[in-house]
DNA sequence: TTATCTGCAAAGTATTTGCATAATG
DNA sequence: CATTATGCAAATACTTTGCAGATAA
């Protein structure tokens, strides 16, 4: 159902080679400078593909989603580098183990959470 | 610095007979219905400076903001119902805790989150 | 009086969509 | 070859802003 088009690995080979989390336009500039430009709708189209069968994260920073290559498997949270960007991904069991509980406290169910930590990493707080 | 303008309370006033998060939007049309229009623009503005003032809160649900005056005082997360929109404020300690935890163990300081639960509420849950 | 607020319409921005063309399987 | 993807430009939708006139203090 998905074709492997020149764009579509190009997209997939940046975001391979990135560790940190870049808007839909940063990627569309990072490619043309690549010399492997794909046009900003086929950018966005080829990251929500790839965010909905969970191959890449998606986080909201200050009205832009921006994007990464997903490590962990699953469900998992963020912190997340207000200054560089460098992102850690977490289990968080103890939330999630919370958000069932108070859930059930409330009389909720179908209870799914977002959660992101924002800060500075140790290499930013040390400058 | 912040002058009571008809609007200015209007809004307010508004705000503080609604129990559920509503868009800027919604809120201009129930005021015009209400036969005290206020114009779109200054809606947006209030918001924002009655968010500043941690007065009312805002969510983002699907692409737009969301505001709702808050009962709580100080950091705090909700539990909304996807289908109502009923909303529960929530104190979380444990979360807190939990979120100093990994900052400490990652390095990062001037840790800050966003969590928000979203469900089902035991009335919907039973429809 | 005068600094701030309002309303309108225009601008801004990130994202989506229509459609003809290109390319995959 | 049939179907799906691409690119461009135009369309969306929410939100912000410039500015002249109105208003609270």
């Amino acid at each position: 159902m998905q074709r492997m088009t020149r764009q579509r690995i190009a997209v997939t080979s940046l975001m391979e080679s990135l560790d940190d989390f870049r808007s839909a336009q940063q990627l569309h500039d990072d490619l043309k400078e690549r010399g492997d430009a794909v046009g900003l709708a086929t950018v966005y189209r080829t990251l929500q593909s790839l965010a909905d069968s969970g191959i890449v994260d998606v986080l909201r920073i200050e009205d832009e989603n921006v994007y990464r290559m997903c490590k962990r498997t699953g469900h998992h949270h963020h912190l997340v580098c207000r200054n560089c960007g460098t992102t850690e991904e977490l289990a968080g069991l103890e939330v999630e183990d919370w958000a069932k509980k108070i859930a059930r406290e409330h009389g909720f169910v179908e209870v799914d959470h977002t959660l992101e930590l924002f800060g500075l990493c140790a290499n930013c707080a040390a400058e």
